[in-house]
DNA sequence: CGCAACTTTGATACAACTCAAAAAATGTGG
DNA sequence: CCACATTTTTTGAGTTGTATCAAAGTTGCG
């Protein structure tokens, strides 16, 4: 069901307010999703990889722009196809409400994030990267440090110093820019 | 459809991890849904007031602690009876869905608002309130300095002083410490 | 009226931001 | 493959906004 797209990186999927038509899903690769504030600043709303459903946080628009990170395989699918579908079958309605409940709950968790102090965001990153991801202890990161900062609420100046003060505390190698070895999990606490 | 159920001030209608076995919607009153932090501080996720729904966040089990802020009407419905009454027609599906959205969605505004300074996070939700319950210019808060801190992700202390401030700036008056009239809109931004 | 809970005000400390510049990585053309 | 230009990341110094700690002032309930 639906068809598989393909995007290069930084390339725009959908864009705040426009009219919500289809459900996506990532087959492979990275996308984003952001707001701009009136300030300038941009908020990164969420990442979502392999696996992953984004688009839920549509009511009749779209409330965030979608771009991809990395070259990125997604499966779109129309929304009235879905609704066709899961229409009179009780446990399919069951997921798709289930599908966006999830996001909602992802959304809170980040808003938690917000309340912590920046090693804790940075170290909390790092984390939820690595189970995303199933990964056990290196992450490969898709992302610049610009996407990181903007979406921990923090400077990349300020995220680029924790990671410096985690690998001195030999909590993290940072192998290169992307790719970190998670060492002294308990550390990162 | 559904139960109407009475509670009065301060009284928990579901707690984190208990399992979701019905939808909530509000009739009169406030509720607030939050969680505690591993250090011990409270993080209000967000209030409800009459007509929204709540306890969407729930994937198997309840993401967040509900309580009444005031005395509350709530109309209880199993979700059973929702899934039944529901599948088979695709607008009621697709109403679901929506409402679920609608939170997604607030849960991302709230995020946004925790990006801000101070006096904006103020203000914000200043008009958020008057939005919510369709005033035009005078609030009747029924929650304490507290809940509306660990909304904010601010201390009391800092609540209470931008007030102060913005009613030294006369861009609100201070009735009491529930009621505000918002003044020069303009300026509040 | 008196007490307990809530709110406001004040002084100080500190974490993250801002601005500025150096260093490393990445890409490009010869 | 190397030299150079551009982008990204890191490091440094100083500033600022909000938290913290402490105390005084209100409000409202029994």
């Amino acid at each position: 069901m639906g068809t598989q797209t393909l995007w290069s990186r930084n390339e725009k999927i959908f864009g705040v307010r426009d009219p919500a038509e289809y459900f996506y899903k990532i087959k492979s690769g990275c996308i984003r999703t952001y707001n701009v504030l009136n300030d300038g600043r941009r908020r990164i709303c969420a990442f979502y990889f392999s696996g992953d459903y984004f688009g839920m946080e549509a009511c009749k628009d779209h409330g965030v722009t979608a771009e991809t990170v990395a070259p990125t395989c997604v499966l779109v699918i129309k929304r009235k196809v879905v609704m066709a579908s899961v229409a009179g079958d009780i446990p399919k309605v069951r997921r798709l409400l289930n599908i966006t409940a999830v996001e909602l709950r992802r959304a809170q968790n980040h808003n938690l994030l917000l309340l912590k102090g920046a090693q804790e965001r940075v170290v909390d990153f790092l984390l939820e990267m690595v189970s995303r991801k199933q990964g056990q202890s290196e992450v490969d990161l898709p992302m610049p440090r610009q996407d990181i900062a903007d979406y921990l609420g923090l400077t990349i100046e300020t995220v680029s110093r924790v990671l410096t003060r985690l690998e001195s505390a030999s909590a993290i190698s940072l192998l290169n820019y992307r790719r970190i070895v998670l060492r002294d999990l308990s550390a990162l606490n």
